[in-house]
This record gives C-alpha cells, structure tokens and sequence, in this order.
DNA sequence: GCGATCTATTGACGGAGGTCAACTGGCACC
DNA sequence: GGTGCCAGTTGACCTCCGTCAATAGATCGC
C-alpha cells in the first residue's frame, strides 16, 4: 500500500500487465517498461465471471475500473418498467467501469456474456500511480475519451440510420476491434444473443435475423448461428451509409 | 492566478455567481456564500453568442466549461459525411462542454438556439477551486454524473419507445427542466426548430409536425407555433409509457 | 436418451412512420 | 407593400420493420 514504487515477485508476474497477452491493447499501450511495472502492481486481482454473472450493477459503490481479459461482456442500463437498453459490448482489453467516474457509485450495469477473465485495477491505487506517471494518466483520459466518443457513434447510428445499416456499422466496429486483438477480423464468433444485438441497436429479434440472412444472400456474410464471416468487407463497407439519402441528414 | 482566495471587487462581484438568478441552479448550488465568492473569482466572462453562433467545435481545445446564463443551445456531433445528431439541449443553468474532459478537446460541437447569454468557467481556475472547496468538487461531479445519465435516458428513448412517446417523454423533461427554473413548466417556449426536436429524437420533421397536432387534438397541448402549453400533464405522463408492450422490453 | 425450454429462423400481415408534394404563414429584405 | 424564402403543416402513398405464429435446432436437466 506504500505509493512508491512496489517490488514484484514473480507470482504477480504471472499474471501482470507486462506478460499479459493484451498488454499492448488496454491501458498500459505506449507506456514503458518500468511504468508498465507500476502498472502491475495495482491490478489487484483476476476474476472469472461465469455466463450472466454481473460484474456491477447499477448503485453499487465504485472502486474499481476493469479490464476484460478475455471472454466479453455487455453493460446496459434498465428504467422503471425494467425494460433494457444496451449501452455497449466489451471485448478482451478494453476497460469498464467509466460510468461510476463522476458519482463514485454505477449508473450502468455490467454482465458476461460468456465465460470472462477480469482484471480488477482498484481506483484508489490506480489514481495514485497515475499522478504519479503522467503517460499512464493521458492514457487513461484516452480511453475514456474514446467511450464518449463511441457513446456519440452509438447514438448517430440508431437516430439517423436504417435496420441494414445499423447491422452493418455494427458488424465491420466489431470486426475492427477484433482486427486489434490480432484475431481474424473476418472470422467473428459473436458471444451475445441475437437479442443482444436486436436490443443494442433498438430493433427486434426478427428483424436481426433476417437481416443476418439478407446479408448471406447478398453474399456479405457467412453465417452460422453465432459464428459470422465477413466475406466482402468492401460490400460491408457500402452497406454502412448504403442509400445516401436515408433520414434528413441535416437540421441546419 | 494565485492558489489561495482572491480579493473581489465590486465590478465582479455584479456579474458573479452570488448575484446570479441562477446560483440556486448550477455548480454552486449547495454551497456556502464563503466558497461561492471563491467560485466566482473563477468565472472568467460572460459571453453572449447569437443565434446560430458556435461556442465551441469538434477538435476545439478544451480549456473552459461553460454555463448557461440566458438562451439555449444545442450540442451535437457529425459523422464524415456531414450528417449531424443532436446530443442535448441545453437551459439556463445548465453546464456543458464536460465532452473535453478526457482527451482535452471537444468531441462535440455547442451551437446557440437563440441569443444567449454564457459563463465561462477556465477549468485551470475551476481545478483549483474544486481542490480546495470539497463541495464544490463533488457538486461538479455530481453535475457530470447526471449528464451521463442523461445519455443513458437518450439512447434508451431512442431505442425503445415509439415515437409518440418519445416526444412525450422529450416534452416532460423539458417542462421538468423549464420548473426548476422557477418558470411555468406548462408553458414551453421552444427554442429549437421541429427540424431539431426530430433529430434529437431520430425522427423526420413531418412526424414531429403530426405529433404536436395530434396531441393537440388529444387535448394534451395547445400548440401555437413554438409556444406550447402543456393542458393536461396527467395525460401527458400516460402517453410517455402508453402502450406497454411496444418493442421487445427485455433481451435476458 | 428424451422432453422441456430457450434461441434462432422464416412467413404472413399490418401499421407506424418515412417520403414526396403541395400549401400556408412568418419574416427578412429590398 | 411586394417578393422570396424558410419553417411548419397536412395529405397521399408506400415501405420498412414490428407483430404474431409456426417451426426447427440447441442446450440443459434428469
């Protein structure tokens, strides 16, 4: 608990940043070798989340931001009537937890969609190391900048865009993110339901389905219940903004 | 520019938060005369924009947060192809431009809805202050917290409801917004065009249109142009969850 | 192994809301 | 006051997508 530097030994090693597979995805990218150590030494612990088990709920008192590992999670808000919004998917590197930042309690809740390997950064410690190594703390103001930024996307593609657009958007951020993991961009194994994904984009089930199954027949997408091709990325690509004209586009 | 209170003269004092019909509003709300004098010495100017006028752009360095003193505005994001989405609005006594917390430049853009009337907060100043005055730190946080759930509430409104309770729903917070200004919440004075209420709320401006007449012939409002006057809130808070079944609720 | 249940797909249908067009009323500018 | 222009409204039409229903395939528990 002393905010020097802390000595390592090897079990933490095992299971820190520095050997972490994604250690050149989530928080510690660009940051050097001994800062990297520093690092190490706030991940508190790893967790295992099992299917549907929830990593926060919303209310719950903020101590920690988190890290996926590996396996992926889905975080969303519920109202009143206890109808569901998805906010976002997680996969391995990114980090969760931002929404507790102002309140230092959850407005948002977090729940595995698979089987997930966590990492826990406890705040309290991570925010002394930071002050303490600025590359870390513009890193991390990063990140969080990017989940804004991502929020706004969010918010563009389910106002301004139709159902086979959405999916589109939806499936090439996907595998982008997936192109970052150093997986095969065009190989996604999707972890969430088609619910999941009906919900994310405020559509319903069945219209995910067919979409899914318009898309195979065009010859974009080789689907397999959860495992999905991309086989004309180029294709994809046109489907994002595909009639240029969809929606007013402006209220100036 | 020194750490410790500084001396107000009468001159700032005039336009200062303690003499502001506001200050019962915005960040100071909650706190002492003595840390309000403080938090005076920290706003910088009044700015007054003109309808249309930007206050800030997407890339604009971050190096101010700004309050709303008089008038309106909206805040927004483009895509590349130049296709905006309306992110809020926002009333006197509200604060933006929180999107430049993380990466130090906006993210978005803030455009006046009408001549209004601005408090600029140099967030170096506001930084040192919310240092020394605890209050006034979590009182920001607190601030920030709910604009996140705020965005929350938009994306699930967007997802979720149809359109008529959409506009319900957009017409309630607004008038809720409008009391706590100590104005007549059942009185709106829109200062957005219906170009704008249809693309915060992913809708094209004929729909919009038809909505503020049906409600009318509902006998929930009476509209004239862009004064609206709410006739019967009790209906108004039916129609924003009116048929309980629209869309998929939960994706469990 | 077998039913129960959950997830996904597909078809048929209808309606909410988007598109296109015409019209009106304000408002600014000569 | 006339004119042009833009914001807003209204109607006609049509399509995208939500709803309902049936079915098949997975998955799980026993």
């Amino acid at each position: 608990m002393e905010p020097t530097a802390t000595v390592l030994d090897l079990n933490q090693l095992r299971r820190s940043c520095s050997s972490c597979a994604l250690h050149e995805l989530c928080l510690p990218a660009g940051i050097g070798a001994d800062d990297l150590n520093r690092l190490d030494a706030t991940v508190k612990d790893k967790r295992m989340l099992d299917r549907g088990a929830m990593l926060y709920r919303e209310g719950d008192k903020f101590d920690a931001l988190y890290v996926v590992r590996s396996g992926s999670l889905k975080s969303f808000v519920q109202n009143e009537a206890g109808d569901m919004q998805i906010l976002a998917f997680h996969l391995p590197g990114e980090i969760i937890g931002f929404d507790a930042l102002a309140s230092n309690q959850h407005v948002s809740q977090a729940e595995a969609l698979e089987r997930s390997s966590i990492c826990e950064l406890p705040y309290a410690h991570l925010q002394r190391v930071t002050s303490e190594v600025p590359a870390l703390h513009r890193q991390l103001m990063r990140v969080i900048s990017r989940e804004v930024v991502e929020e706004h996307r969010h918010l563009m593609v389910m106002g301004r865009q139709q159902a086979q657009e959405q999916m589109a958007t939806f499936l090439k951020s996907l595998a982008n993110r997936y192109q970052r993991l150093q997986r095969d961009g065009a190989a996604l194994n999707l972890s969430m339901s088609r619910y999941d994904i009906a919900n994310y984009l405020g559509l319903v089930v069945e219209t995910v389905s067919r979409l899914f199954s318009r898309m195979e027949e065009m010859g974009v997408l080789e689907v397999n219940r959860k495992s999905v091709r991309i086989l004309r990325p180029d294709l994809l690509a046109g489907l994002c903004r595909a009639d240029t004209m969809s929606k007013q586009k402006d209220a100036s």
